[in-house]
RNA sequence: GUCCUUAUCGUCUAAUGGUUAGGACGCCACUCUCUCACAGUGGUAAUAGGGGUUCAACUCCCCUUAAGGACGCCA
């Protein structure tokens, strides 16, 4: 007991490289990573590439530069197809041992066999035809390299394992069969690589999703079959799309690159994705990773899978945005104005809050702290940053294309819309220019509003005037950012509709 | 079909034998207000069904029902 509370822990997250990193297994890595950071542990992760058909580098790039963007670090890295040497020592063994033998079934053969167990209501249970060939057969069969697979010899007991999160599942081995565990000796199949990589990596707590559980009883199987220590087990539920099947492509979902570019927060994502299944089990919901990896533990997970809920994520971005330091968020934004061609670099500088840029549309020079008053007037609007363009887009054009009726504030009629911008003109027109700031505006323009009695009659035309839309930000806002010159020449421009 | 797993508001969940069943998102209303947001206040809404055990059951046991997962020479 002492000797086991000793040991350092080493958990690992073993993706396949057949796509993108999708939410469901991002969530199975952020618990191994509050885990092992919770434990001062280690992290492994391990790109489980056995299937060389469907593995790719480009998905394994994926998968790396994900995780780095949310933070989540690993100790060590391993490629499966890089350590075929090891489970060939292995498979070599299993099969000296008699614990392992060929198959030479074909699989057309199998799938008859499969097929005819579905139709009678039974598993499909490998009948164990080719267990006990002789040595001779066997050698004149690989000799003349007719297809073969190899097949674990299973033993027929009774599997229990204790699972931390859902305690004693029980598996009849009849259920098992003697599963295959390698195509050849060069090439292991899942259970068994996964197996022989957890004992060399020194495994010792496996935190998978719930598909897995099936596998478990194989894989405990196998690692006593080879002598390897015992692993404990943690199955978290999976995540469902909301036909609460399990969440996939077919449902939207999106992988964390694609939330990248929406512009999600790292942060937003990973407090969303830590609360899917797991709680602290007291009324805070607003959690930094630090926090989390203070708070996690394993007997906190639920039992049941958890839909996944995209009003929340949005709720925790637009809340994760709002609490953004202003700098960091006008620096997060910028690409998204540079990518929807409102402005670009106007030279290589490297840091974004020394650099100049240009307005593409009027070819003016501005620099990072007029796009930062910009984005400052929207931090509390915003939910994705990729929303960033079309909402502030006026403050990076000369015109400015709108519908005149969009002017008019609730029955105005032209006449009254037209006057009141020359009212506008002429009361802004006399404020001077050092005194063109936010509060000033506010005060000097509620003052006139007042007059009028209906606010709206001069703010909201105004506001139009200044940005084009029928929502945007305040009209003190606008004017303070854009100045005063162009606040009346957008102001003439809109009176100008109406001749 | 077989095996495994699960079951509290629409959703994420709290309450591990005694609570008016709590919080958050969403939705609705109100306040604020030039619009959109933000913020604030209030409201809506749940223990799947049936049996036990117990003075007492969301909580423990059994059955039913429903849902999901696994059943590959994929991982």
């Amino acid at each position: 007991m002492t000797n086991d509370k000793s040991k350092k822990i080493r958990v690992r997250f073993a993706p396949s490289p057949t796509g993108t990193l999708h939410f469901g297994a991002t969530r199975t890595a952020l618990f191994n990573y509050l885990f092992s950071e919770n434990k001062k542990g280690d992290l492994i992760l391990r790109i489980e590439d056995t299937d060389t058909e469907r593995s790719e580098i480009k998905w394994e790039k994926d998968i790396i530069e994900s995780l780095k963007w949310l933070g989540i670090k690993y100790n060590e890295f391993y490629r499966q197809s890089e350590r075929k040497d090891i489970y060939a020592k292995y498979i070599k063994k299993l099969l000296d041992e008699d614990k392992a033998y060929y198959c030479f079934c074909s699989k057309q053969e199998l799938k008859e066999k499969q097929n005819y167990a579905f139709s009678q209501g039974k598993a499909p249970v490998y009948d164990k035809k080719c267990s006990n060939l002789d040595k001779k057969t066997i050698k004149k069969y690989l000799d003349e390299k007719k297809p073969c697979i190899i097949r674990f010899r299973c033993p027929t007991k009774k599997i229990i394992f204790q699972d931390i999160i859902r305690g004693k599942i029980e598996f009849d081995f009849n259920l098992l069969g003697d599963f295959a565990i390698a195509k050849n000796i060069n090439s292991p199949l899942y259970n068994l690589a996964v197996v022989i990589d957890d004992y060399d990596m020194k495994i010792n707590f496996v935190i998978r999703g719930e598909d897995h559980i099936s596998n478990t009883p194989r894989q405990i199987l196998l690692s006593q079959a080879l002598g390897f220590d015992a692993i404990k087990y943690a199955h978290i539920p999976l995540i469902l799309g909301p036909d609460k099947s399990k969440l996939s492509k077919r449902h939207g979902a999106e992988s964390i690159s694609e939330y990248r570019e929406k512009g999600y927060l790292r942060e937003a994502l990973i407090n969303f994705m830590a609360f899917l299944g797991w709680n602290p089990g007291t009324e805070k919901e607003i959690f930094s990773m630090e926090e989390l990896i203070k708070e996690f533990t394993l007997e906190k997970i639920q039992k049941s899978g958890a839909i996944f809920n995209i009003n929340r994520l949005n709720y925790l971005n637009g809340l994760y945005i709002r609490n953004k330091d202003i700098n960091e968020l006008t620096k997060l934004c910028i690409p998204y104005l540079i990518k929807t061609e409102l402005i670009a670099y106007l030279d290589d500088e490297e840091n974004l809050e020394n650099a100049k840029y240009k307005i593409i549309n009027t070819n003016e020079i501005i620099d990072f702290n007029y796009i930062k008053q910009t984005i400052e007037v929207y931090q509390e609007r915003l939910k994705f940053l990729s929303e960033i363009p079309e909402l502030t887009d006026f403050f990076f054009k000369d015109k400015l294309e709108y519908d005149k009726d969009l002017l008019k504030w609730k029955n105005m009629d032209n006449n009254e819309v037209v006057s009141i911008l020359d009212k506008l003109e002429n009361i802004l027109s006399e404020i001077k220019t050092e005194n063109f700031n936010r509060q000033n505006l506010e005060k000097i323009l509620i003052a006139e509003a007042e007059k009028i009695g209906d606010r709206g009659k001069l703010l909201w035309p105004l506001r139009v005037a200044l940005s084009g839309k029928k929502a945007s930000a305040s009209p003190f806002e606008i004017a303070s950012i854009i100045g005063k010159e162009k606040t009346i020449d957008r102001i003439k421009y809109s009176r100008g509709l109406f001749e």
